[in-house]
DNA sequence: ATTAGCACTCTATTTATTCGAGTGCTAATT
DNA sequence: AATTAGCACTCGAATAAATAGAGTGCTAAT
C-alpha cells in the first residue's frame, strides 16, 4: 500500500513529471506562484466543499479553518486562485467552488498521501471476502458491492482476462444425444462452459476419448497455437470441437471486453448535485449502458503505469462522464491477468478515501487471481 | 389502435373467476353496477393515462375517443367510478387518475388479452437470442436485457434452479499443490466451479482417479442422497470432496435464492412520475438492493398458478414496491427447473405489452433451460 | 337519463419584493 | 508592499400577491 505518487512538489520549473497530470503538466508549471498559503486555502476549500457541498466563502476559510488572516486576505487569494483557474463562482454572490483543475492539483499535489483503509475496515472486508468459497463471477460481485459500500460511490469491476490465455484442460460431457458441453478450464484456472451441437451423436465414451485426444495435443497452448495445429486436420468432431475452444480461448483475452460488474449506482444518486432529474438520468444511462466503461477500461489495462489512475471530470474524454470522477486501478498478475477496479462517483468526492479503497480492493482481487493460478 | 377488447365481461353476478384477482374478488363482485358504458370510460382513462401520465379530462375523454355522450355524463359516471375506488383526483381542478383497483381490474378484465409480441419483434429478439452460444450467466444477463428493453422497464431475471438437482459429472483439476478445482456438472446442465483447499498434495492423476472414483458412486444422486452415502466414509480427500459438493448442490436448490440479474433501471427513471428526486432515490434503493426480489421471487416459484402474475402498487406487501408494478412469469420446466423473469415499472405501465414479453421471454428461457438438460 | 350552463376550486405561472450572503474594490493601516 | 476594515453592489433564494385556466360538481332544463 506505498504511494508511488509521493509528492515532487510541482515549483515554478521543475516539471519533468511523466505521470498523469494529462494536458495539465504544462499549466501547472506555468502557474506564477503557488505559495504555500495559497496552497492551504484551495486545499480547505476543497475539504469544505467536499463535506458540504456548499460554496465556500471566504469567511468559512477563515474562521472554520482558524486562519490566522483576514476574510479579505482570503479573497484576494481567491481571486488569484480562479483567476488561475484552480476554483470558480457559480455566481457573484456565491462562495467558491473548486474546478476540475484544482481537484486535479489536490490530488497530485495537495492530498495528504492516501494512508490505506483503517485496520477495522481491512479486516471487514477480509472479512467478508473470505467468508465463503465462491465462484470468479460472485467474488467480482462481491467485489463491486463492498467498494462500493467502503467508499460510498459507485463501483465497476471488470472480469479478469489473461494477456496470453493457455489450455489446461478440457471436458467433453453429453448432455443430449446431438449436444455436448464444452467445458475449459485455463491454465489460470477460469473455467469456461459452451454448448456444442454435434454434427453426429457420440456416446460419452466417444467423447471422453476425443477430448483425450485433445487435452494431449493442445495442453499448455493458447488459441493461435491451438488454431494452427489443427489447421490440416480432417473435418471430424475433434475439430469442430477445437475450432470451438479456439473461439472460447480468444474471448478470455485481455482484448475482448470483458463483463462488467457494478454496484452502488444509488450511492452517487444520494449526493446533492444530483438532485436535477435530468442529470441524474443521463448519468444512470451512462453507468447502466457502460458504453463509457468498455472504452475507458482497456484503456487502463494498457497503460504503463501500474498505479491508480484518477480521471476527474471534464478530463474525461468521453462527455457522458464530464460530471462524474472516475478512479481505478488494476488488478491481477503483471503481464499475465489484468481486470480493473474503479469507484464512480461526482467529482467532489473524496479522493483520497476512493484511493485507498481501490487501492486494497485491487490487492483483494489480486491475490484471489494469483491463488487461482497453477 | 382497433378495438377488438373482446371482454369476458364480469357481469354483477358472474364471478366465479378462479384466476389471479387477490384480495379483490369479492370486492369486484360487490361492485353494484359496472355497466358497459362505465367500463368503457374506465378503459379510456387507463389507456389516456398510459400514454400521457396526465390526469384524465371528462373532456378528453369525450373528444379524443369520439364518444356519443357529453362532458357531463361521463363526469356523473366517473363520480361513481371514484366512489367504488376505481380511480382518483389529484385535487379538485384536476382530471382522473386510475387506481390501483383500476389498473386491476383493467388488467383482470378490461385490457385486450395480451395477444403477444408482433412477429417482427419476435423475430428480433430470437435474433439476438440465437446470435451467439453463450453461458448461462450470460443468457440471463442478455434475458434482461432483451426484456428491459422491450418492454421499455426495468426488468429482472433470476437465474434458475433445480428442485432436485442431482449430479451428473464432477472432475477435480490440480491448480497447486493442495489446491484443487472442483468442476460440477448437474443433470440439467449446469456447471460450478469451487476452489478446494486440500489437507495434502496430490498429484492430477490421484485426482483423476478420486473424481473417477465419485463419480461413479454418486452420479445420479441429489446432495441429501449424497450426505448419506459418505456419512461413513474415512475422513480423507473424497469425504473432503463430497462435502463440498454436497453444499454446492444444495446451493442450486430452489429453496437458495438465486442470482438476480437487472437491467433497464434507467428506463423507469424516465418516467414522468420519477421527476421527484427523493423517490428516484428510494426506488434505485430498492432495485439495486434487491431484498424486495429475494422475497417476492420465491413466493412466484412456488404459487401454484402457472401463468404470468401482476403485482400492482400497493397490492405489493413489501413497501419498497408501493409505487411500482411487478409483472412476473416463472420458466423453466414444471416440477424440475425454474427461474423468475419479471418487469418492474410505474403502476401506470402498458400491461399488456409487459405480459406479452415477460410471457414470450419466459418461453425463450424455458426452451433455453431444456435444451441443456439431458 | 342526459346535458347545458355556470359557479367554484385549486394549481401552475408570473411578477414583484425583500433579504442576505458574499464578493470586489478602495482606502486606511501595519 | 502586504494586510485589512469598510462598504457598495450583485445576484440568488425565499416569500407574497395576482392571474389565468383547467376541470369539476351541481342545478335546472331537456
Amino acid at each position: 500500500m506505498d504511494n508511488e505518487t509521493k509528492e515532487p512538489a510541482p515549483n515554478k520549473e521543475k516539471s519533468s513529471r511523466k505521470n498523469k497530470p494529462r494536458e495539465l503538466e504544462k499549466e501547472l508549471t506555468v502557474n506564477e506562484e503557488m505559495t504555500e498559503r495559497r496552497k492551504e486555502i484551495l486545499r480547505i476549500i476543497i475539504q469544505e466543499f467536499v463535506n458540504t457541498a456548499t460554496p465556500v466563502s471566504s469567511d468559512t476559510v477563515v474562521h472554520k479553518y482558524r486562519l490566522p488572516i483576514s476574510p479579505a486576505t482570503v479573497r484576494n487569494e481567491m481571486a488569484d486562485l480562479e483567476r488561475e483557474g484552480y476554483i470558480t463562482h457559480p455566481h457573484t454572490s456565491a462562495g467558491r467552488v473548486p474546478s476540475d483543475k484544482g481537484y486535479r492539483f489536490f490530488v497530485e499535489y495537495l492530498m495528504e498521501r492516501p494512508i490505506g483503509l483503517s485496520m477495522p475496515e481491512q479486516r471487514t472486508i477480509q472479512h467478508q471476502f473470505y467468508q465463503i468459497q465462491l465462484e470468479i463471477n460472485e467474488w467480482l460481485r462481491l467485489a463491486a458491492s463492498i467498494t462500493a459500500r467502503t467508499a460510498l460511490n459507485a463501483a465497476v469491476v471488470s472480469a479478469p482476462r489473461a494477456y496470453d490465455t493457455r489450455l489446461k484442460r478440457l471436458e467433453l460431457i453429453e448432455v443430449q444425444e446431438r449436444l455436448a458441453l464444452l467445458i475449459i478450464v485455463t491454465q489460470d484456472g477460469t473455467v469456461k462452459e459452451q454448448m456444442v451441437s454435434l454434427e453426429e451423436p457420440h456416446s460419452q465414451e466417444v467423447l471422453g476419448s476425443i477430448s483425450a485426444r485433445l487435452n494431449a495435443q493442445l495442453n499448455g497452448l493458447n488459441w493461435s497455437q491451438i488454431e494452427t495445429r489443427c489447421r490440416d486436420w480432417p473435418e471430424d468432431t475433434a475439430r469442430l470441437i477445437a475450432t470451438r475452444l479456439v473461439e472460447s480461448l480468444k474471448m478470455l483475452d485481455v482484448h475482448q471486453n470483458s463483463q462488467i460488474y457494478r454496484d452502488g449506482l444509488s450511492n452517487i444518486l444520494n449526493q446533492p448535485e444530483f438532485s436535477d432529474i435530468g442529470r441524474v438520468r443521463q448519468i444512470m444511462q451512462t453507468l447502466e449502458g457502460g458504453s463509457a466503461f468498455t472504452a475507458i477500461i482497456p484503456e487502463v489495462l494498457s497503460a504503463d503505469s501500474n498505479g491508480v489512475q484518477v480521471f476527474i471530470g471534464g478530463e474525461n474524454r468521453y462527455d457522458d462522464l464530464r460530471l462524474l470522477s472516475v478512479v481505478l486501478a488494476r488488478y491481477g498478475i503483471d503481464g499475465q491477468v489484468a481486470g480493473v477496479v474503479g469507484i464512480v462517483g461526482p467529482t467532489r468526492m473524496e479522493y483520497g478515501r476512493s484511493i485507498s479503497t481501490v487501492q486494497y480492493i485491487s490487492q483483494m482481487l489480486s491475490s484471489l487471481v494469483s491463488e487461482r493460478r497453477g
